[in-house]
RNA sequence: UCCGGAGUGGCUCAACGGUAGAGCGGGUGGCUGUUAACCACUAGGUUGUAGGUUCGAAUCCUAUCUCCGGAGCCA
């Protein structure tokens, strides 16, 4: 049994006398008594050094400890109400392990690219050790959910042989004497997992090369994708709502405490229950129209346009049934309309953007024979997809989910860059 | 790729044609309940780079680099 105890259990212990490991998070120096915030990645805890509580050189520690200097504090826990988290340590006993050099990050604004330089460092702080808290209780919420609901976890590969979707382009990467690409998404593999496990996830990383420059965007992310078997759009819509008001309220259950320092607005989550809004494209160019946008049937919604349909709901909004010409070639065409395809977008409240895509997918080999030639795909990288096609052949949907922007959505952060440990931007491939 | 914005001490910014300043961080001193503590003193900058205009350029012009925001594309 370890000698000390995590400072996240400290209320366990009051009025005993207990060791903490850890760094020092600020100093807060006075006369006869100083303040240390003491974290140790599970907890941030105000340490109270009085002159007359403790020996002289460990008084003194005052004036060489500094900013993330790592020790080991022993002292008794007090109740202290001024606290966040009700509780302090009354210090007995400072063991210095590493006095640290002059720390970069100050408790004060710093600019987003100086941050992302020092994000080995930057993670230490308050708001990243918040969000990492969150995403690491969100995918495990996402990996409880399809286990409660009989899926099964079928991973995708990261290498894919060919440019398969077309419209995103895709980082290309030697593969000893052959090209292959790095995988923008795990659906066509989950299609044929389906076919072998009925109800599949795959939750991994994606790449994309696009050249995007904004809040909503890196061009490695995480994607939570599940596929069911003789799931039609209704099950698919049905599914995907269940699963964000999941999420969402798993994060309010569990991560109280770190989305407090994140000051997030709680009441906004509290209401993301099922049902969700659905509209149809139809309807959501109505309401653009209404606004007073200038937009024409078959045109993509841009950012703008996403917000002001999102605006007018506090939950996220679903919006399907969309024309065919936007959308991918594997998607299911409308029976009662040809126009249109049976894919859905679900758009995050407060500008968080399109956190998911999904469709029932093309079950007839004829049909997505023509569409695969009418995109001009390599109709021979399609094969094995198409064998789907030619096997017991059934109804299936499924779905993508953007793992940071969710979770960019649920912290409230500005930029999904800080939902992710390690970001990768167009401009960033260090740390 | 296109459209905007910004590059000034370690960090965040000010000065917008006339002697480069402040706050934070660092150092020194003070303070027994601080909450990004406070108070006093102190060190620290050839203003992204290369040209140009001018008596004089951080400031105006040209080029270039980097970053930020957005568009397109998407999760």
């Amino acid at each position: 049994m370890a000698d000390y105890i995590l400072a996240k259990h400290i209320s366990k212990h009051l009025n005993e006398e207990i060791t903490l490991k850890g760094w020092i998070y600020n100093i807060r120096k006075s006369g006869k008594i100083w303040f240390l915030i003491f974290r140790d990645g599970t907890e941030f805890i105000q340490c109270v050094v009085l002159k007359n509580e403790v020996a002289e050189k460990v008084f003194d520690l005052k004036s060489t400890l500094t900013q993330e200097s790592s020790i080991s504090v022993t002292g008794i826990v007090q109740e202290a109400p001024r606290q966040d988290i009700g509780y302090e340590l009354l210090v007995k006993d400072i063991e210095v392990i590493h006095i640290a050099e002059e720390y970069p990050i100050a408790l004060k604004d710093h600019g987003v690219d100086f941050l992302m330089d020092k994000r080995h460092l930057w993670l230490r702080s308050k708001a990243p050790f918040a969000i990492m808290k969150i995403r690491a209780e969100i995918e495990q919420a996402c990996r409880d959910f399809f286990n409660e609901r009989d899926f099964t976890l079928v991973d995708s590969p990261m290498f894919t042989p060919n440019a398969s979707e077309g419209s995103t382009t895709l980082f290309e990467t030697k593969y000893f004497d052959r090209k292959a690409y790095l995988t923008q998404s795990g659906q066509l593999y989950s299609e044929a997992a389906v076919m072998a496990l009925n109800r599949t996830y795959c939750f991994g990383p994606c790449f994309r090369a696009e050249k995007s420059k904004t809040r909503r965007h890196l061009t490695e992310f995480w994607m939570v994708e599940p596929e069911m078997a003789f799931f039609d759009i209704y099950d698919d819509m049905d599914l995907a709502e269940e699963f964000v008001s999941y999420l969402v309220q798993r994060a309010l259950k569990n991560c109280r405490r770190e989305l407090e320092i994140l000051g997030r607005d709680i009441s906004k989550l509290e209401s993301v229950k099922t049902p969700f809004p659905r509209i149809t494209y139809d309807e959501a160019v109505e309401i653009l129209k209404k606004k007073g946008y200038d937009f024409e049937w078959g045109g993509d919604f841009g950012a703008p346009h996403e917000e002001a349909i999102a605006e007018d709901f506090e939950k996220p909004v679903m919006i399907w049934r969309w024309p065919a010409v936007l959308k991918a070639f594997y998607m299911k065409r409308d029976p009662e309309d040809e126009r249109y395809v049976l894919g859905v977008d679900m758009i995050a409240p407060e500008g968080h953007g399109e956190i998911i895509g999904g469709s029932q997918r093309e079950e007839d080999i004829n049909t997505l024979l023509e569409r695969i030639e009418k995109e001009k795909l390599p109709k021979e990288d399609f094969e094995w997809f198409l064998d789907i096609r030619r096997y017991g052949s059934v109804p299936h949907s499924g779905f993508g989910l953007g793992f940071e922007r969710t979770i960019g959505w649920i912290c409230g952060t500005h930029h999904i860059r800080e939902c992710i440990p390690w970001p990768r931007t167009m401009a960033r491939l260090k740390p």
